[in-house]
DNA sequence: CACCTGAATTAGATTTGCCTAAAGAATTTA
DNA sequence: TAAATTCTTTAGGCAAATCTAATTCAGGTG
């Protein structure tokens, strides 16, 4: 059975909001996904023929086993690659979010176990070069916030 | 103004096409994409609007300057994953290329930028333990393809 | 208990991207 | 150059995902 990206999110969006509060509404699903209810609905309405949603209207509302499987397989990509983004390549975290957010939709079982082993390998040796780059990159970050300050700074002492 | 996913692989299909071969021709493009020729009038239609690309029925298809630089940029992407993908997580150039076919639509500049300088920059600080890692899961994914082997050969010496 | 409020739902419409079938244009070939 | 083939286009429709407006429901309060 097909499952498309937007319905994998909405079962991710529902999985947290399970984590995080043990229910699941219908108003919370929406601001998660940036939609409006009456989407929601239909969506819930799909995903319950599909057997990933237990949903009968206005009762509550929880994954199926196979719901959560597929979500929680999700977010932990998103998590992994997250993670990734931040602490090897020390993107910001908003940005580092967003990228995992869509690319946790696409991304080969093989790629995002491989991007794991990867991050572990290469911690355990050769932190310290890790440790450099994040370093160096964090350094440049700052000085595109406060562009002037350094050759201002030649200016005045020489 | 708003490009979509689809819209950006339209503009991709087309500036490969032309690079290749010099012409860009609506059934080529259905082929690359795998959609019906009616499908690609469609896409040029809206494209054509949006000023991309050049098109009037039964005419040669272009890029305009626009259109060809959010080909070039989405493409210059595409190649880096993929080689990231490649050359440092090992991954299978089939499958690093659908990942990187998928990612490029979505990683923001600076993601992309930084996996390109974290390449670079581990391949020139320690060369080793990346060829180490590549070593040691191109050899794992050997032995996933013929499973049996070792064991069979143990019992026969054993 | 009746009412009120906020949440959930339905109805109906829009947009995007795709399709098939059929018609029209261009190119190749006999 | 006329016919055959191939490519492109139009017409008409479908499915996914969204929206607004209006309705229905559930829970709390006077």
């Amino acid at each position: 059975m097909e499952i498309s990206k937007r319905e994998e999110e909405y079962l991710e969006a529902m999985y947290l909001l399970y984590k995080k509060k043990g229910v699941i509404r219908v108003r919370d699903i929406a601001r998660k996904l940036r939609v409006r209810p009456p989407s929601v609905v239909d969506a819930l309405k799909k995903l319950s023929e599909k057997g990933l949603v237990e949903y009968e209207k206005y009762d509550r509302i929880l994954l199926t086993e196979k719901g959560r499987k597929i979500a929680e397989k999700t977010y932990s990509k998103h998590l992994l690659l997250t993670e990734f983004f931040t602490n090897i390549l020390g993107i910001p975290p908003e940005i580092a979010e967003e990228d995992a957010c869509q690319f946790e939709h696409y991304v080969h079982e093989i790629t995002a176990e491989r991007i794991k082993e990867f991050a572990k390998y290469i911690q355990e040796q050769c932190p310290y070069v890790i440790k450099q780059f994040i370093k160096e990159k964090m350094k440049n970050e700052k000085s595109k916030d406060t562009p002037e300050v350094e050759e201002v700074k030649d200016k005045h002492t020489s």
